[in-house]
DNA sequence: GCGGTCACTTGCTTTAAGCAAGTAATAGGT
DNA sequence: ACCTATTACTTGCTTAAAGCAAGTGACCGC
């Protein structure tokens, strides 16, 4: 609700910058859900997997709001929830995702379903472009 | 030197592991020096554009060769200095690297140079294919 | 040998993350 | 209308990480 200010940028760098704008433990994690996940309340965030402190989940959805990357809408079945969702400009963070999916299946012990990371790895474009009609439809192309 | 503990995994999911391994502000512009310059000595990457602490410098380099994603070796020429490189497993992180560089040029005002974003775009495979072969010849494929 | 450079260290301050408990607004049942 | 539970945050405090400035010992060129 506050007037937010976004983090300083380190340099012109365009990892710099994206450093400075989701460059942190939990940013990614809140991306990662509205992209793959239909968890789109706080507490759909504050319970999923990795346990975020909610004082920071409020921080990080500031910070992301503030940056453009996520808007937030009056849940209208329930007046207390908010509904938070992927910006265009959130959106675009799918492929950066989706590279470090395939990066961290092929290095890691990970979790990841191996047809899905197949799927990637065959054509990540179009696996992008088949999110892009799951998030079209959800959130109305904002 | 000391032996170095790797930073534990909050939960199996790949995003949350890649965050884990290289998810602050600096891992990755180490990474993206190794990249696209030729900074491979310690004094490179401290005087590298966005001015990381000595310290933390350490701190990070120590990290990331623990976790297998740059390897140490002495200076044939210099034995005061060392040469940072990347591993094969450091090197796979530039799908993700090239895809933040054309997210933020894409998002925010930067000083990636628009002919080679367009590269990048055009045929992201291709472009890492090109890094590929200079980090073949200069870390002899480790 | 000597002055300068190099890769770190050390000690300290500041900022961010993590934890536990609390609060105001709202929902839903009676 | 009233009561209880839930939701999205706050608040206060502790702990860990980042940032800053000044060292240190090995090693270079001379």
């Amino acid at each position: 609700m506050a007037m937010r200010i976004s983090r300083p940028r380190r340099s012109s760098c365009p990892i710099a910058t994206s450093l400075d704008i989701f460059g942190d433990r939990w940013s990614l994690l809140i991306i990662r859900d509205l992209l793959f996940t239909d968890n789109r309340r706080f507490s759909d965030f504050a319970r999923a997997g990795e346990a975020i402190a909610t004082n920071v989940l409020t921080d990080r959805l500031e910070l992301l709001e503030c940056e453009g990357l996520i808007f937030r809408r009056p849940d209208p079945a329930d007046g207390r929830k908010f509904l938070y969702e992927l910006t265009g400009k959130g959106f675009d963070l799918a492929p950066v995702i989706v590279e470090m999916v395939i990066w961290a299946a092929r290095h890691e012990r990970t979790a990841a379903p191996p047809d899905l990371v197949r799927e990637m790895e065959r054509d990540p474009k179009k696996f992008v472009k088949g999110l892009r009609a799951r998030w079209g439809r959800s959130s109305a192309g904002a």
